[in-house]
DNA sequence: CCACCGCTTGACAACGTTGTCAGGCGGGCC
DNA sequence: GGCCCGCCTGACAACGTTGTCAAGCGGTGG
């Protein structure tokens, strides 16, 4: 027997253009001709045509198209995860470039996990995604070497491609974010600052820390790992290193946070110690917000990246723009898409410095 | 000429089975069963196979498969936004279960416009998605019928589908959680209590004001319609209708608001408007937090949704669980495609009462 | 020695669409 | 009247894969 189950009989899928056409009693490629309202079709003919489209309720297949044609109409997006406000704006940016430019988006969460995000790629590429935009969690993109040459395009977005992958960039100024927050505090006269720091294996996270050194060093204040700790952002490493810090012999006055989910983490550990240690008139045993002047259990605090309700808590922040990171991405793969060449490009968005008050206390006087 | 541009040249686009097949002196379908690792291929010849492959860097073209076998391995999922957190919680949570069973993840958002989750829809279906996960922000779903007729399989989740349409629904306990809100408010004294709800278009926001309404008539307390107000979330919108309420000859001294974004643009009012009064002993001068005892205006505040740094607030909220409504959704889906049949399902999640202390303040004595 | 079996491999059609090319038909011009 | 041209329509192959069926090959049992 051949594949169809039942010969003669309605067939139990969708309606194909064949279907279509006998319906309308024209042949297979008028029909195809009106679906995509290609010139050169008779008015009458094309209404009929549509009645039938209509009335069997038929849509193109896109996989034949796409099969035929080479082309998808779709990007992929690879992030580290959706549910991170960080990445869900940059998503959501993309997404919109990409609907003006009437192509889909398939998104996937890599996790930081590299062998997630080229599982992710590469059934991307399976599915013949025209392009791709990446933050990519690995360092090793020789992976990509075979999609490269048939074609694909690809952009990198918040972290670069690892070496020898000249695709197109866009990143954040991280290290001048982090320079001028650090610069902040030192300006408004602290010595010892707390670094509460991404994983190592993140490249923002070494920029950050590269930008903290070179403040300290333009102040000629000395480096000390001591005040450094690095590692994946999750509440309980959090709040061990501050215990941390807190515990040293000559402790930090204040603290710079290496992105937003720290600086969040961070403000529920300050507010435990600052309860714990009950300086605040009651306020904190009632759950009612955090506390005055600077009471983030004494230190100032200037967190890498904004995030909601930062500005009613008063966290002062370098922020950056993920929407704009976004934006910037799909902008600049679609304009390869549109064929143009000419070598990788490799952006650098700025930041900013946000005042809101936890950063311009000064240390306390002995 | 024929549809290749350069005859017998090496092709510019990517290898084929064939190319593969060619390589590996074997036939196409001897490759296609080992990329597929069907049984009954020799060791030593799928080895070949696979030397040829990482040689060429072939990929296989999943627009061919899917033509062939009808199947993409895809889903695609229709939400409101996905940079809102409660969205991209449930996103998150779509695309694990989904990753679980092989699927990828097309996802839209449809910004509440109907049309434009019309146009989403059926462009997944277009892609021959084999199943959809829907918030729908449209009430007339006559649209998916020749969709439904072909076999596709489709959740509702967050708010029900339009009349007559019979697909598996999860919803959340919206009346109910409204109601224990809202008499969690009165429990504590409070008579005249303001309401911010979505815009009324939205099923979420009627069910969560007949909450309203059934805790008022329980508590025998009498509807005040001017103490209701609907509209979209915005900052604006919510200024000048908090502004109001306060203006009434006889305010409120709490407030119930109908979801996340309504809960944090409140924060803000609430906080700009206890500067303005400066009764707080200069906390929010420097910006450095909310304010003690339930200063938000002197007002009493439960929220629908949790949202992060509720907890360090100190917000009371009504907390329902997005993670485990897209979870739940997507179970329900992947079951109908491995083939469970029966009537459509209408499932509702609870809800949960978080005590953190701004729900939890008597109305001022007079 | 022949029939049969299991293991491995291959030939071929089909999935639904689009690009190419050719044909029919009516009208205007020489 | 015949020729050419433009408009519209249709036949056909091809895209890259997978399902079906059949064939080759060496070994085993009768």
């Amino acid at each position: 027997m051949r594949d169809d189950p039942s010969v003669g009989e309605k067939r139990s899928g969708r309606p194909t253009m064949n279907d279509v056409a006998a319906a309308a009693g024209v042949a297979l490629k008028t029909v195809s001709r009106v679906v995509n309202n290609e010139p050169g079709v008779n008015p009458a003919t094309a209404e009929r045509v549509r009645a039938a489209i209509d009335r069997l309720g038929y849509r193109r297949n896109d996989s034949a198209r796409t099969l035929r044609r080479g082309r998808t109409a779709s990007i992929g997006l690879v992030i580290e995860d959706v549910a991170d406000p960080f990445y869900s704006g940059l998503s959501r940016a993309v997404e919109d470039v990409a609907l003006r430019h009437e192509h889909f988006v398939f998104t996937g969460s890599s996790g930081e996990d590299p062998a997630r995000e080229r599982d992710l790629v590469l059934a991307f590429c399976a599915r013949r995604v025209d392009g791709l935009i990446i933050v990519p969690a690995g360092t090793d993109h020789g992976y990509l070497a075979p999609e490269f040459d048939a074609g694909i395009k690809a952009v990198f977005a918040d972290r670069p491609p690892g070496a020898g992958c000249g695709a197109d960039t866009v990143l954040c100024d991280n290290a001048g974010g982090s320079r001028t927050g650090v610069a902040h505090l030192i300006a408004h006269g602290h010595r010892r600052i707390g670094f509460l720091a991404d994983s190592p294996a993140i490249f923002t996270a070494i920029e950050r820390l590269r930008g903290y050194r070179e403040a300290l060093a333009a102040a000629g204040l000395p480096y000390d790992e001591g005040l450094v700790r690095m590692g994946p952002p999750d509440q309980e490493r959090v709040h061990a290193g501050i215990e941390r810090l807190l515990a040293l012999p000559d402790p930090p006055t204040a603290l710079f946070t290496g992105n937003g989910r720290t600086t969040v983490a961070t403000l529920r550990v300050l507010a435990a110690i600052s309860a714990r240690c009950s300086i605040d008139h009651g306020l904190v045993r009632h759950g009612l917000g955090l506390h005055g002047h600077g009471r983030l259990a004494g230190l100032a605090l200037v967190g890498f990246d904004d995030f909601e309700l930062a500005d009613l808590l008063g966290i002062t922040i370098v922020a950056q723009d993920p929407s704009r990171l976004g934006r910037t991405a799909a902008e600049m793969l679609f304009r390869r898409l549109s064929g143009h060449t000419g070598p990788g490009l490799r952006l650098e968005l700025p930041t900013r410095l946000i005042e809101r008050g936890s950063g311009e206390t000064p240390p306390p006087t002995r």
